[in-house]
DNA sequence: GAATTTACTTGACACTGTGTAAAGTTGACA
DNA sequence: TGTCAACTTTACACAGTGTCAAGTAAATTC
């Protein structure tokens, strides 16, 4: 495998990305990324493994052009445990539809290959991690309900949040991305919170 | 192919259900079946014109032996809105585990094969269905809350009962059954109902 | 300026799983 | 005795992934 920097490896990687942003998962194939990058379907073999570690490693190139941890790392500084949560809600919900493509290719790979399924673990762990932060900064200020465990309430968290529940409701719902953060950060406030 | 009621057919469906809940959808393959119900490969193929169609064909069956029907239309007896809204959680939540093993393969189908896909959304929009049926007596009874269109409470209520949200909070959270209903219970009330 | 290295191409092939096709077997039943 | 239905066996086409080996062309090194 060449070096990690390579110009070709980030074509492929962005090459990727595009196709999988419009259209099903299940039609780029590898033939279709090597066609679109411009390059023989073997030259992607040089640089990728496997089609399972080229959708890995085009989730990472994405978290990293996008800046993920910057992004949800700002809603670290709020105030209150609601802003903090309703800050959240509002930097993942965004960033959901920008990595939708390649997440879903991700998901539908879970079934036949470990190490996409391991990935995709670890991206929800990651999400959970950051449910698992506002539910403590909502316990500290007491505003937790106490029908709910910190567990609990971090699960219903990530569960609202999660990729299939957005794309269900923009998708299948029509819900506009505005709408769909304004009534989820009304639902978890409405679930998770005291009173 | 044979008639409907060929008993061939009928283990067919049987061995199908059975493989679908031990184990990923990937690993039941079509000799997998043949082989577990002690036919030839080609003989399936006598019976369903392709592992899709078995799929499908397995959904209803099972639909047809759990006589979901019944079990749903308990949930209109209900006298408020708010016990509906219960009852249906009560119902449908305890129907999935169930299904899931099936669902799931159907759900596994649906980037590469239409007619899963239909299915699939014919599934889902007889619980979006039923949704629809519970939010309506809701606000019938004045219960809905104001901040919602009775879309949107449909929209809503049909993604937190999603096959997806149960799967992730009873495998990945460690939920036992009970307590999803119990919660999943709470949350619908919390999120859709008024005051 | 010749040799080597790097990145890529070309073409062939193994493997898995789905679905098709055709000829053969077996038992029921008329 | 013949025929029909249900099933078996064998073979094959096809798509997509991944492997292998030989070839090319430009840049790098000696």
């Amino acid at each position: 495998m060449s070096s990690e920097n390579s110009e070709t490896r980030k074509n492929i990687l962005e090459t990727t990305w595009k196709l999988l942003e419009s259209g099903g998962p299940s039609a780029v194939r590898m033939s279709d990324i090597a066609k679109s990058t411009g390059i023989s379907r073997q030259a992607v073999y040089l640089h990728f493994p496997s089609r399972a570690e080229l959708l890995i490693a085009t989730t990472r190139y994405l978290d990293e052009v996008k800046d993920v941890d910057a992004r949800l790392e700002a809603s670290r500084s709020a105030a209150s445990g609601l802003e903090r949560l309703d800050a959240y809600i509002e930097a993942w919900g965004n960033y959901i539809p920008e990595i939708y493509g390649v997440a879903r290719a991700l998901v539908a790979m879970q079934d036949t290959d470990e190490a996409a399924r391991v990935a995709w673990k670890d991206r929800m762990d990651a999400v959970r991690h950051g449910c698992e932060a506002a539910v403590a900064a909502l316990k500290k200020d007491g505003a937790l309900s106490k029908d709910l465990t910190a567990r609990e309430a971090t699960d219903l968290l990530a569960s609202l949040l999660s990729i299939e529940q957005w794309a269900q409701l923009r998708e299948h719902g029509g819900w506009s991305q505005r709408r769909y953060i304004t009534l989820m950060q009304r639902t978890a406030r409405l679930s998770l919170c005291a009173k």
